[in-house]
DNA sequence: TCACCAATGTGTAAATAAAACACAAAGAAT
DNA sequence: ATTCTTTGTGTTTTATTTACACATTGGTGA
């Protein structure tokens, strides 16, 4: 029996899906990668990622290969780029549609020393060598969030839904890699009028304790449809 | 003898690429459309693109379909976004890889009563019906180049090689769809330090001729691999 | 020929935003 | 109670953006 059933007229690509998966852990920026158990690239690391169904949206394929994966679901997801040289898979003609995710690493406990799957969270600045265009797919995730903190507030979906200024600051300087006056920083980003003000403070800290702050989505989707725009 | 030749273990999807093509006329933005001549959307006004094919990246079949259909080589292209809805080629399961094109209308003088294809350019404001899911593809394609332009000099593609700041200011202004104080605008170019003034100015105009200027890439590139950035 | 007209070229003042900087207050540790 | 570290809330200075005015150019037509 032949296992080649579907036939066409023309030669076609395989459409495959990766997600660049960004998690926040307080200090660093990190990247969740997978450890590849085949060849080719086994041994390697690479993000999550697999084939396009004929009947789902690559969007769909990658929330799909994302939870199969990782276990992560409902997490923020946003197309990156389509990557498409011809050699860029040894096994053959794979275009990928990469996407990156923003995901609140306190919310999924990886599942440490699965059997299928190894997945590990590296710090961007601690990258192993990555299968396939990967290290490529990832620079351009990393300029792409880079670029769109500063003018949509996608920094909440990497923090807990209670955070403080200075958290907020420290994900701003590890995303953007730069320093920013502690004081101007908060003015700037109260003055957006999008930071809700909690009666709760963080405990237990040797000094004095800040206060926690929500993102106000609701009025975020407000504004946004009335021609606003956030910029930092 | 069977035609479909090429037999794959798991089925493929098709990959096309599609380009956006946009031009200015001096006021107004444009696009470049193709009527299509067959089923679907036969008589339909389409963007141009094609079959992906093996041997070729989805930016060459962009760039090949673009020569093909118009004659149009050598322009500044980009990738836009992939569009991989499960319905939205009435065809079957296609996957197009987006693109958007500038280009200086000058240059290409479209070949009219051209027997194969038909190419029209259409004022932005102005658009007739679209085939396929081209209507959501054009106004991702708008929404693209309206926040690139604020950051990157990818006006002057638009523009003939020597261009004047009326004309410059036009441009922006219908990319942008606002208007500028034409005293600020002109201070905030020329502050770039990317604009070569000429010593020749515009001809028979029936008032106070304006300045050709250039815009200065060898420059512009210069200052980009050391970390600058344009803003407008 | 020369005033007229429509648009260009250049500049300045006011308003706004960004950057630099200082001190008081909280809360755990000693 | 004192010390220490960090947060909260300013002010001052500097740079940028916005608003606005007048002189200049060059063809047009009385």
């Amino acid at each position: 029996m032949d296992s080649k059933k579907y036939c066409y007229e023309y030669p076609r690509p395989s459409v495959t899906t990766d997600c660049v998966i960004f998690g926040f852990d307080g200090v660093d920026l990190n990247v969740l990668l997978i450890e590849r158990g085949i060849e080719p690239y086994k041994g390697k690391w690479a993000f999550p990622g697999g084939f396009v169904q004929m009947d789902e949206s690559a969007e769909a394929c990658a929330k799909r290969e994302l939870f199969e994966e990782t276990g992560i679901k409902d997490v923020f997801i946003e197309q990156l780029y389509t990557f498409s040289d011809v050699e860029r898979d040894p096994r053959g003609r794979v275009i990928t549609v990469a996407f990156f995710a923003l995901v609140k690493t306190s919310e999924y406990q990886l599942l440490a020393g699965d059997d299928a799957i190894k997945a590990q969270w590296f710090k961007i600045k601690d990258i192993p060598a990555l299968a396939f265009d990967h290290d490529l797919i990832l620079r351009i995730a990393q300029n792409r969030i880079k670029g769109k903190i500063r003018y949509q507030p996608i920094g909440f979906e990497l923090l807990d839904k209670k955070f403080t200024m200075p958290q907020l600051q420290l994900l701003y300087e590890s995303i953007l890699e730069v320093k920013f006056d502690r004081r101007n920083f908060s003015t700037k980003l109260m003055k957006t009028g999008l930071l809700i003000q909690l009666n709760e403070k963080m405990e237990n800290v040797p000094h004095r304790a800040p206060r926690y702050l929500m993102f106000d989505k609701k009025k975020y989707n407000e504004l946004q449809s009335s021609g606003f725009n956030f910029e930092i």
